[in-house]
DNA sequence: CGGTCATCGTTCGTACACGAACAAAATGGA
DNA sequence: TCCATTTTGTTCGTGTACGAACGATGACCG
């Protein structure tokens, strides 16, 4: 059904002009992707004001909060950051008292990341907001949307 | 409003564990939009290795040969781009003699965006490669479901 | 007319994003 | 065991992303 792509007039009416762009940036899914995904971090920015928490320097404390212990490039592979891109966000949340990071007794290449004391009490303050945050990025969204929406992106990300 | 959280039986079935984080990274919205995007540049990179042009690069090159003519701030907005990133992505495009900058005769805060000979070009040859582009990011995804997520997409990036 | 306000482009600082190259350490097979 | 290969963390360079502040200019209004 519906593979009908150049038989409707009124999207391509315009075609026949001297200006015969058929590209339109509004409608590629990477202009898309990546507005959606500023509007996100727009919306993280405001709701995590106090806490001051980029939103992967967030993804990397939840995600050692949920396995406890990890060395630079596991977490990296856990949160899809880059080894290079997890040196800046572990350093900067070591500076800030949230990580700690120790080296692996049985792996000497291996520096082991764990949760400070403050980083676990900010972990576990900081989950509702997590899901308040994912909750308003989605707010345009009705509940069966929603879950459309993210079934589909889910293959997108792989 | 809706303060009802753990009442899903289903999601948190295994909440009763010890450990009882029910917060998810991989299911979370902005953590899936993040590696979607990631995705989608890496597609990019790939396809357009010869041309050597960055996404951004791309969708001012193309918005440009849209418009014809447009200031940066006009330019930037048309393209989603923040004016400090719009500096630095027409810097670039000038360099390698894609862009031409010249003053606003009317207004002389504004500096007037058009494309060079090689610009329109480069313009014209890359416009299919785009279009395989997001045809190659969507793949995953049968017609009828791309055309629901994009549709979808488009709600959650306004 | 003058003054307030908005807009334009620039620069600075901070934070992702990632390819590339590197040294140290672990692993695996001949 | 030796040696090739892989893994780990680091550094460098380039390119987004954007808040903040700035000077220059334009627009509006009393």
């Amino acid at each position: 059904m519906a593979s009908r792509v150049a038989s409707r007039a009124d999207q391509g009416a315009r075609a026949a002009d001297k200006d015969d762009t058929v590209y339109r940036l509004e409608e590629q899914v990477g202009h898309l992707l990546r507005r959606a995904h500023q509007r996100h971090t727009a919306i993280f920015q405001e709701m995590t004001d106090d806490a001051q928490l980029t939103p992967l320097q967030f993804a990397a404390l939840m995600k050692l909060a949920d396995v406890g212990e990890a060395s630079q490039n596991h977490l990296g592979r856990l949160t899809a950051m880059d080894a290079a891109t997890m040196q800046g966000v572990i350093k900067r949340l070591i500076a800030r008292g949230l990580i700690e990071r120790r080296p692996d007794p049985g792996d000497r290449r291996r520096l082991l990341l764990t949760l400070s004391a403050a980083g676990r009490k900010l972990a576990a303050r900081a989950e509702g907001l997590g899901l308040e945050i994912s909750d308003r990025t989605l707010e345009p969204l009705s509940a069966a949307e929603r879950e459309t929406f993210l079934r589909l992106l889910r293959r997108l990300s792989d």
